[in-house]
DNA sequence: AGAGTTGTTGTCGATTCGACTTGAACCGTG
DNA sequence: CACGGTTCAAGTCGAATCGACAACAACTCT
């Protein structure tokens, strides 16, 4: 049985050591937007056990912070970013076998980041990849520990998230396009969604999305150019964009 | 401070000791529906400390099993219903001044019983005690720990998994009439719902409700019979019954 | 200038939704 | 056994929404 090493701060009489003592960790599941898909970041492992594959960034939990506290840190230490648009606990994940060394339970948080360009700044280059997370759901890459499990959770999470709370602007710049926030849920959910009832709807969810009076300038292959919006307050249940069951459009 | 890089990972001259360690607990919030309004179990504690208070039913993580395990194990001992309808975790706590003792993290369950007799057959019935969850929630009851906390967060929780899977099931019994089924929304989210109109959207849904044939006796205050239904499987993503923004009827 | 591309606005039919009404099936009581 | 009272089932109807598509606007490139 493992027993605690020392915690003095019991009050008289009693003894933590008849409990038994777990180390606790925080992995954080990174997820942005990169080339019209979902990407998520993995780190290489150097140390035993799974030495070598691919990981979700995460480390151990200290004593003197909150599980939010250490997720915010865990994120910062590997990408340098700190205060993202979105970090959520999603899971926990307690099978006594999950790690070989000893008995470990991890709280999972889903960050999702906008800027592409800072991800992967705190580490080496060699030990930091973003895949897409198709790539990842498909078993293409390996994951360390139950690692996959803990990404399709996340990725299940995301999706509802995304009908359920108005977090799609995490995933763009502090201004964006209408185009730009549609691509965020056909990437997420891996459908098409008409543009013109998209902006109708998005519109339509008052203070969701504010007009900045600004556009884009046009990329090479023309068009007309696109308003620029400023995310307003998210709402919390029942926003306007639905997941549809089987609507695939001709 | 301990940190990622400085343990020497030898798979047998390995040492857990250098890693923080935690308690873990499982707490767990249990939902049933009573005198047609959303009821939950409260335990009083009987150690120090808040000794005497109202707590969710909860304990230590064994080493040799699940967080899951763990959970199921504790509503047994609690309530004596074992293989509940439901039971989902949706957070874990971590405050390292959530428990004065010591430093405690807490994964926290949400259980979805129907059978109100069986709850609290298990301990003595005046430690045990069902009471609406709008009282906790205005701060009638005064419970232990941040359990006030955690149990705003499973009615979020139930509140959003009642629109997005077809977990209102759960809270009734084996074969059920509508109205039953209705009632269950209508006490979670605090609306009213039209009896016609649900009625259309619940049977339209194909195989979640399947008709039983057979139909209730009526109570004493006469009325056409029900018919009586079974749950069928439960959708994913999308249900045909949405919480609605603010519509009150007349 | 004209073709191509992208974003915005308009239109229209189909479907759904909310509120209400009607009818069916059962209970008491007299 | 007729008669309200009650509860559930089924019908109606107008309004709102949704999906699909067309039309228009604004830009780039050749």
């Amino acid at each position: 049985m493992v027993t605690k090493s020392d915690n003095s701060q019991a009050p008289e009489g009693y003894d933590p050591s008849q409990f038994p003592a777990f180390a606790v960790t925080v992995d954080v599941v990174i997820l942005t937007m990169a080339a019209g898909a979902l990407h998520m970041l993995l780190v290489r492992r150097g140390e035993a056990p799974f030495k070598g594959m691919w990981a979700i960034p995460g480390g151990f939990k200290r004593p003197n912070e909150t599980l939010h506290e250490a997720a915010r840190r865990e994120l910062a230490e590997e990408t340098g970013v700190d205060v993202p648009t979105l970090l959520t606990q999603f899971g926990a994940y307690g099978d006594p076998k999950r790690d070989p060394r000893m008995n470990v339970v991890t709280v999972a948080y889903l960050a999702v980041l906008r800027e592409v360009g800072a991800i992967a700044a705190g580490t080496d280059a060699a030990d930091a990849l973003l895949v897409p997370v198709a790539d990842v759901l498909r078993g293409k890459v390996e994951l360390a520990f139950d690692h996959l499990q803990i990404v399709r959770d996340a990725v299940d999470r995301v999706r509802v998230e995304l009908e359920v709370t108005g977090i799609a602007t995490a995933f763009v710049g502090p201004t964006f396009t209408l185009a730009e926030l549609r691509a965020v849920y056909e990437a997420t959910w891996g459908i098409e969604l008409d543009a013109a009832n998209f902006r109708r709807s998005v519109v339509a969810e008052d203070g969701w999305v504010i007009p900045t009076g600004r556009r884009t300038q046009p990329g090479p292959s023309g068009g007309r150019p696109a308003e620029l919006y400023r995310a307003g307050r998210a709402w919390k249940n029942g926003g306007p964009i639905h997941r549809v069951k089987a609507t695939e459009r001709k």
